[in-house]
DNA sequence: CAGAGCAATGCAATAAGGTTGCGTGACAAT
DNA sequence: ATTGTCACGCAACCTTATTGCATTGCTCTG
């Protein structure tokens, strides 16, 4: 989490008119600088201590609703939140030993899904489950 | 949830070996006479009261243990379960309005996914978000 | 620059969904 | 019939997330 994010995060806050306030550039940059979606205690974690369960919470829901950030669901129960760098059509890597997700940039979630009639899709949800490389060698 | 039907759940649970009781009969036949995959709710409220939340639970979890049953999971924390009739490799559609789930049998979820080194993959769901026909037409 | 107004935070309590421990009852094999 | 094991029910508990409410602190107007 170096200034260069920090200062990423803050920008692209000021650009929703709301308030700049520490703990969502904190927030914000964390997901950023991440490789990979992280959930809820993984940025209480990497945060400094202090900062409020319910606050993490709210501000990760603002960062969705302002769309500077996706919220994913594991089969954990367990919300995972990555940026919203670019628009979010890839697919996800779920370990099922240590419970990471990876980002699959390569797989693409934009492929044509035929419906049955009257149905709307609004957005289309990939998760690969296995071992990742990390687990496989430990 | 026929005679047919509770006959094929007997059968399919007779091949584990396992006890075949009415609990596990009893659900296997409904998830097996249901279009679309069931929450343990949906389970509960359709199976006489009586049977307790826990040994559904653990109806469900043996099933998917046996390989009758699949487990999925959906953005709002819930389980939902389906009878593996046949390998399940089909998408869901998962309604943001009512919370239904339905299979979509014509999107197949085995395609050829291109995964970072020493990764395994043991399986892949899709699942499409948005709005079914009956929540739009009502 | 003071003060009003509102957005954001922290704390406590609560909700929802699922799981665990343990005693009891039922079935099967001997 | 006896014994061992499997399944069930009940109660308690755990985890994750959400809500209510009081307080803080920024911002903007006058």
């Amino acid at each position: 989490m170096n200034d260069t994010t920090r200062a990423t995060a803050r920008e692209l806050i000021s650009k929703t008119r709301a308030r700049i306030t520490p703990a969502r550039v904190d927030i914000l940059a964390a997901l950023l600088g991440a490789q990979r979606p992280l959930s809820h205690l993984d940025i209480q974690e990497l945060l400094a201590p202090g900062l409020d369960r319910v606050t993490v919470y709210r501000v990760l829901d603002w960062l969705t609703a302002e769309n500077l950030a996706h919220k994913l669901s594991g089969d954990d129960r367990v919300w995972r939140f990555s940026a919203a760098k670019a628009p979010h059509h890839h697919a996800h890597f779920h370990c099922q030993q240590c419970g990471r997700f990876y980002c699959l940039e390569d797989v693409k979630t934009d492929l044509p899904v035929a419906l049955p009639k009257s149905f709307i899709a609004d957005s289309v949800e990939i998760t690969v489950k296995g071992i990742c490389a990390d687990c496989k060698s430990a």
